[in-house]
DNA sequence: GGATATGGACAGTAGAGCTATCCACTCGGG
DNA sequence: CCCGAGTGGATAGCTCTACTGTCCATATCC
């Protein structure tokens, strides 16, 4: 198929589909002449991912591309993809002077619960960078049992993990996985969130009765 | 204190505090003449909050701004803020024509756990739609096994938010209290999402014996 | 009384994410 | 073989967000 034909299947605009094959999130096509090119399924397909990575995921146009550049990099054991995909997703605040105790407390506070639960996990994972920069968040605004929470947190995240990457089987097609793994991962982050802000109405309104209708906007 | 002092101790740029009274999000300093005004430790913790919800949280300022108007409203029921600051955390994209089946598929598939497990949820509530939309684009995506994932979520979801409903305990203050929850859940996602990704790297350690080196950059 | 700071208004800026226009082709029907 | 619609490529422009800078009349502080 043209272009034309890949924008209609894909919902998305000719124009938007040159701008992500300028910004190298979408593969050219095969050529066929100095100035004309085809398109396949993977087009359509890689298409509709770049729309749920950017819409739903929250992805900036270049996120996408270098979680994308992962997907494709053949080199890259699987999981490696997905540590890539995390870089891309989290961001957190850099210490900065003042903040700095907050930051060391907060690290002191990671470490200790990693430790104590046995999880190898590296330092040069961005997702410890971002973890620290959202404890100290929460220190410097005065919340309260904080490790408390961070451990009910780890706690259950280990359960969502283990179950999650058992899921992963190998289909064959080694892209096929990495994808299904990424999508999982970037998208499942949206559905935990709005899982838990159910649960949370669920909850107030058993544990504190309060009133079930919602405002409106 | 005057802004000088303000911005010193918020480490917020006048500029900056200048832009986010004229949006809104931060109330006017006490005025003590015609073009004079004071600030308090209110201002200082306000900013700070600001800045948590911007960068770590991820909201944009106008929805920053409707979260705090739902803080100082005092009319407004304690979860129900909670729910506002759902509506101006989450977004999903909307059905679009031949979306729709998957869109319907999605939302048969949520109400049948939802029911499942008794929780009393409105459809009103703007996490519902976004868990429908998600829902619907891992469909769309071609995703094995996600009523299985939903179900996991859920599970787990409902644990952590009844922890965190039960860990509510009013501080007298209500400001104060609605604040912690706002921070709470919005920096909670970003912390569930680090967890999760420290606990898959733990797990894919484990469960496939993969290098637990992580790509730099 | 003079340097510095302030509140308020408004214009300007940088980056992100498209979108529109133009051009030289080329494909497909008549 | 011709003509109109479609194509790839390049480049310019647009809209929105989140600031940032400038200006000015006043106010504060030494």
């Amino acid at each position: 198929m043209r272009v034309g034909e890949l924008s209609r299947r894909s919902g998305v605009s000719v124009a938007s589909i040159k701008y992500y094959l300028r910004e190298g999130l979408l593969p050219a096509g095969e050529r066929t002449g100095p100035n004309q090119a085809v398109y396949g399924d993977d087009h359509v397909r890689r298409l509709r991912m770049i729309r749920a990575l950017i819409d739903v995921g929250g992805l900036s146009v270049v996120a996408t591309r270098d979680v994308l550049a992962a997907v494709d990099d053949p080199e890259l054991p699987l999981f490696m993809a997905l540590g890539r995909a995390s870089g891309t997703t989290m961001t957190a605040p850099e210490p900065s002077e003042e903040q700095d105790e907050a930051w060391a407390q907060a690290e002191r506070m990671l470490a200790e619960q990693v430790d104590a639960r046995g999880w190898q996990v590296s330092a040069e994972n961005p997702a410890w960078h971002t973890a620290v920069g959202v404890l100290a968040t929460y220190t410097r605004l005065g919340d309260a049992d904080l490790a408390q929470q961070l451990g009910l947190y780890m706690t259950t995240m280990e359960e969502v993990a283990e179950r999650e990457v058992a899921a992963v089987v190998d289909r064959g097609d080694r892209a096929r996985t990495v994808e299904g793994v990424v999508v999982g991962t970037v998208l499942g982050d949206a559905l935990l969130a709005a899982v838990r802000r159910l649960a949370q109405q669920h909850c107030s309104l058993r544990l504190l009765g309060e009133a079930p209708t919602h405002p409106r906007g």
